[in-house]
DNA sequence: TTTCCTGCAAAGGGTTTGCAATGCT
DNA sequence: AGCATTGCAAACCCTTTGCAGGAAA
């Protein structure tokens, strides 16, 4: 049931959304139970935790391929973005640092196409 | 006085350490203070944060050249990457994605190179 | 029965605020 | 006096846990 939220979600969403999501259809859903199964759904790899400064940490499912967000400050819509996107090179970024990379977290904000229309 | 803290921490830090820091010299300073004061050299722009996903909020002084982290995973070690390391083009990005980009954070986890001969 | 899952209530932990007291000009 | 700063306590908000009742195997 939660798990779905993920699957039938494109954006990352907060424990709270996914909170408000459930208790529609079932409204006797205490958030405790939300909070458990999200995080059996990290732990076992359903989901990803994504942690943006503004939002707090959001959810996203695991199924989509590896991606990064830019969010816009104005209207909040989020675009994704892969790693060509951003030139991101892991092995180069292994051989500059001597670092063994294990996670990156790569998050951007902006102002989106359509926002910059309206500004003026 | 809590400005100056910041000029000599190469590493972001945290509003605790922050407060223990001032504690020792100023022992009566009341946790609030510390935060008043750090927001308000976020808000003029003395400071930066830095949101990592497991030690929390970390500020650091403005004065340094731009740059993001890789932090260890093992020992904590944090090393600095410019831009130009993770081959970081924000102009390539605008032109991508459409977005005015007005914020990005990239930060890495990993095994630093010392922790990786310790492992065997 | 045994185990897992749920709801409820409350505890934690960090962040933020109200207010009265203090300090500065 | 008038305004900004501080300490203290408490509120807030989100996350996490304890526990007892209920569902599932």
């Amino acid at each position: 049931m939660v798990g779905h939220i993920f699957q039938t979600t494109r954006e990352p969403i907060s424990l709270q959304d996914v909170y408000a999501y459930v208790k529609v259809s079932l409204p006797k859903t205490a958030y405790s139970t939300v909070f458990r199964i999200v995080q059996r759904l990290l732990e076992d790899g359903t989901i990803h935790r994504v942690d943006w400064r503004e939002r707090g940490s959001c959810y996203e499912w695991a199924g989509l391929p590896h991606h990064h967000h830019i969010v816009c400050q104005l209207c909040g819509q989020v675009t994704d973005l892969d790693d060509a996107d951003l030139k991101f090179d892991e092995k180069f970024i292994q051989k500059k640092t001597g670092y063994l990379t294990k996670h990156h977290s790569i998050e951007l904000e902006g102002i989106c196409p359509r926002c910059q229309l309206k500004k003026p």
